[in-house]
DNA sequence: TCTTCTAATATTGTTGACAATCGAATAAAA
DNA sequence: TTTTATTCGATTGTCAACAATATTAGAAGA
């Protein structure tokens, strides 16, 4: 059994945007303040609190006396996210391309490797995150912890947006080689290459949006039990 | 008498920001639940879920157990600001200078002039609001409501900083004309020069830091007393 | 006088009960 | 059958008391 000892806000908060990331937990769908108690074995302050944080990141919305539901973005908000996410990411490239170190390279590379291992195990919600992730990872090599933060909340929201927007369950959210290719060009040194690979990377994953919305759903206890698989 | 509604925690987190943007805030000053329940008027609960609100957006610091002080930056972290306030700003006004309408300029040409009327009134803290503002007026106009969203955060993160390292209580957080040359540049169509502008003017308030921190005060009845000028 | 320990005070953290509000189900009327 | 009211259950919002923790003040000893 996991340990007793209470989560925090911040916890429950990365859970539940743990399986937001894991596209387990599909837009739309309603949170009620009981039953993430029951399922994290926290109090109502607790969740109450996280709501608050959750909130602020675009991940829920709260209605007054209404409660929480996992937010749904619209387009208008998808092609804000996928604006941001360009401007930061190659401002961040930018500054990577100039430190990076071998080691981070060596660093990128295992994490190539075990997209690779989570898509051969058919291990999906693995993948998907795992591909978000690669994103976090590469910004944090250009130590600008603010821009690292704002990159994080966009790539939450860029998981809501494709399980709403994005193409079937077996479609992918960042297609297998876009990522080696520009840990390549990194290596190289090669900035224009890479900021060009970059941001086809993204506009790629922008261009398969479809905008007729969907909806998944789910069981509370199943999508949060299984959350830590790293 | 202002109405007796209950403020909200966005409310609460809207007052305090304000008094950080005016700088009638310290940094380091501490924050006791009790004395915001009662300039505010509002519960314990209330301030509790505002303190949270302000420590995503590193407004404040909460240490376990003991309580909420208004943040420092460190000169690391602001050195991470500027940066991420030139990426940000510029990526915006690329944008905004293809959008722009006569509208827009008039309306920060108009902000121009409350900045100007503020600084011959002498009326100071209204005048650091305002050259924060203006920031943020021109970021609005590039229509991305995250960049915004996150370029509000910076700001008011830049008033913590000048307060701490910033040059002695007469000097400027915007010099005076930069704001005009900007929207000049800005109403000619010239992206290469605004752009140039608008580096060169966050370089320079950079550039004034000096790393010794210093600590005014002030009395929290009276810094939240005047909040609402605008 | 200075240090160290203890007790008192003040502040924060948590819980549970109660009030307010909303949504759904039912019943009544057109 | 459809629409409108009303009641009931469920969910959220608020508050106050209590517990846990930290800070301060004071006393004792060197």
């Amino acid at each position: 059994m996991a340990n007793r000892a209470a989560l925090s806000e911040e916890d429950v908060c990365a859970r539940v945007r743990d399986s937001v990331l894991e596209q387990r937990l599909a837009p739309g769908t309603k949170l009620t303040e009981e039953s993430l108690c029951a399922v994290f074995g926290v109090g109502r302050t607790t969740v109450r609190r996280a709501f608050l944080l959750l909130k602020r990141d675009n991940i829920i919305e709260l209605q007054k006396n209404r409660g929480a539901m996992v937010a749904s973005p619209s387009p208008e908000e998808a092609r804000q996210v996928f604006e941001s996410r360009i401007l930061v990411e190659t401002g961040l490239l930018k500054t990577t391309i100039k430190t990076v170190t071998l080691i981070d390279i060596e660093q990128l590379r295992g994490h190539l490797l075990a997209e690779k291992a989570a898509l051969e195990n058919a291990d999906i919600a693995r993948w998907i995150r795992l591909t978000g992730e690669f994103h976090l990872l590469l910004a944090k090599l250009a130590g600008n912890k603010l821009l690292d933060a704002f990159l994080e909340q966009l790539v939450f929201q860029t998981s809501l947006i494709v399980a709403l927007y994005g193409p079937g369950s077996t479609g992918p959210n960042c297609s297998g080689d876009d990522h080696r290719q520009l840990v390549d060009a990194l290596s190289a040194g090669d900035h224009s290459h890479a900021n060009d690979l970059l941001v086809q990377h993204l506009h790629e994953i922008e261009a398969q949006l479809e905008f007729a919305p969907q909806q998944p759903f789910g069981d509370l206890q199943t999508i949060f039990g299984e959350a830590r698989t790293a």
